[in-house]
DNA sequence: CCGGACAACATAG
DNA sequence: CTATGTTGTCCGG
C-alpha cells in the first residue's frame, strides 16, 4: 500500500494530510512539518511514503478551510481503518453539527452504549483524521475541554473558531 | 498459534 | 474513589 502525503501551513500550525488510493487516511496538526515522515512511518509501518502535493491539494485546502472555521460540505474521501466500534463512534462524530459540542456520554448514548463513555474517549483518541472527524467537538459532561492528543490549545482554538465556544471557568 | 489476563484511556457519577 | 467498554500488549499452554 502506498501512501501519498503533503503538508502545509495553517493558523494553528503545520497540517499533514496523508491518503491512500481510497482516500484520506490521516490528518494531523503539527508544530512544524518536520518529522512528518517519521510520524507516518510510525503509523503505517508497512506503507511506502511518497510526497505528492498536487494530488492532495484539494484535501489539504478542505482541511484548512475547516480550521479557518468555514463550514463546508467537505465530502472528503476517507479511508479509515479501525474496529467496528471505532467507526461507529467516528460516524457519530461526523453527525455533530459544526459549532456545537457533545459530551462523551452523549456520544456513548448515541451509539447505543450508554456506559461506554470511556471507550468513546479511546475511539476519539484513536481517530487518525483530526479536524475532519470532529473529535474536538467532544467535551466532558461538565463542559470543560478535557484532554486532546496533539498540541495543547488546539482543541480549544478549533472550538472557538468554528463555534464561538467560550471557556467556562466555574 | 490461540486464548485469557491485565493495564491504560481525551470519562461519569 | 469506583465502575464502565474497548484495545493493545504480554504470557502460558
Amino acid at each position: 500500500m502506498e501512501i501519498k502525503f503533503t503538508t502545509g501551513p495553517s493558523p494553528l500550525g503545520s497540517v499533514l494530510v496523508a491518503a491512500t488510493a481510497k482516500g484520506v487516511c490521516a490528518v494531523s496538526l503539527r508544530e512544524s512539518d518536520e518529522g512528518t515522515e517519521e510520524y507516518l512511518r510510525a503509523r503505517f509501518p508497512k506503507a511506502e511514503l511518497a510526497r505528492d502535493d498536487v494530488a492532495l491539494k484539494r484535501a489539504l485546502d478542505t482541511v484548512r478551510e475547516r480550521i479557518a472555521g468555514r463550514k463546508l460540505d467537505s465530502a472528503l474521501e476517507l479511508d479509515l481503518q479501525g474496529t467496528d466500534f471505532q467507526r461507529e463512534v467516528w460516524n457519530q462524530l461526523l453527525a455533530i453539527p459544526a459549532g456545537s459540542t457533545r459530551s462523551y456520554l452523549d456520544v456513548a448514548q448515541a451509539i447505543n452504549r450508554p456506559k461506554a463513555t470511556r471507550a468513546v474517549a479511546q475511539a476519539c483518541g484513536a481517530n487518525p483524521v483530526a479536524v475532519v472527524v470532529p473529535c474536538h467537538r467532544v467535551v466532558m459532561s461538565d463542559g470543560s475541554i478535557g484532554g486532546y492528543s496533539g498540541l495543547p490549545g488546539v482543541k480549544k482554538a478549533l472550538l472557538v473558531v468554528e463555534g464561538g465556544w467560550v471557556p467556562d471557568r466555574s
